[in-house]
DNA sequence: CCCTAGATTTACT
DNA sequence: GTAAATCTAGGGC
């Protein structure tokens, strides 16, 4: 398996989100390391999507999604939970991301547990700000390209995945009519 | 099982 | 000041 290129990033947002279903993400603390499959996401763009933290302009918080593709972007939002999008898009667009909502824990599970402070298997990483905790992403990741072998970086999954559902994105308030959720159904 | 409320920081309508 | 790309605990059914 290999860690995914830029140019995977490179394309149109949407293209993307749905190409990481399946994909698997990894994270290296110190000896260990902790991976996943990625079950869900959702799209976020520039200038045409108002649910977008970058949909108006570029900011402190959101200047990496105007940056280059294949970084991540990393928020926190509701006072106490990460967010963990990555930064994709292709020339048409100045800024863009996917949102990683749901993995399916792989390796490191004990770890998972321990970052989570429960032992349900079923939540431990089924939505995006518990992702970030049981992977032990906080802003400190913001910023830091994907497509190497450090710390954190997403792999070829290989795997292969049945039909994907579009829904409406979640948590959101503007733009409900766009189906830029998706998901992939597991067994 | 379903629904409600509370936690608590950041960014800007 | 207030709303936010959320989650959990707790009480009612």
């Amino acid at each position: 398996m290999t860690i995914l290129p830029r140019t995977f990033y490179s394309r149109d947002t949407i293209t993307v989100a749905k190409s990481l279903l399946g994909k698997k993400i990894v994270r290296k603390i110190g000896k260990k390391e902790i991976s996943g499959i990625i079950i869900e996401t959702e799209a976020y763009r520039h200038s045409d999507d108002p649910a977008s933290h970058a949909f108006r302009k570029i900011t402190e918080r959101n200047k990496v999604m105007f940056d280059e593709v294949g970084k991540a972007y990393v928020y926190f939002t509701y006072g106490m939970h990460y967010c963990f999008n990555v930064v994709a898009r292709n020339s048409k667009f100045q800024a863009g991301a996917v949102l990683i909502r749901a993995i399916i824990p792989e390796k490191g599970i004990e770890i998972m547990e321990e970052n989570r402070g429960i032992t349900d298997r079923k939540k431990l990483a089924n939505g995006p700000a518990k992702l970030t905790q049981a992977l032990g992403i906080t802003k400190e990741h913001y910023g830091i390209d994907l497509t190497t072998d450090s710390k954190l970086f997403i792999m070829d999954g290989v795997k292969k995945h049945g039909e994907i559902i579009a829904s409406p994105r979640i948590g959101i308030k503007n733009a409900t009519d766009r189906l830029w959720n998706f998901k992939i159904s597991v067994k």
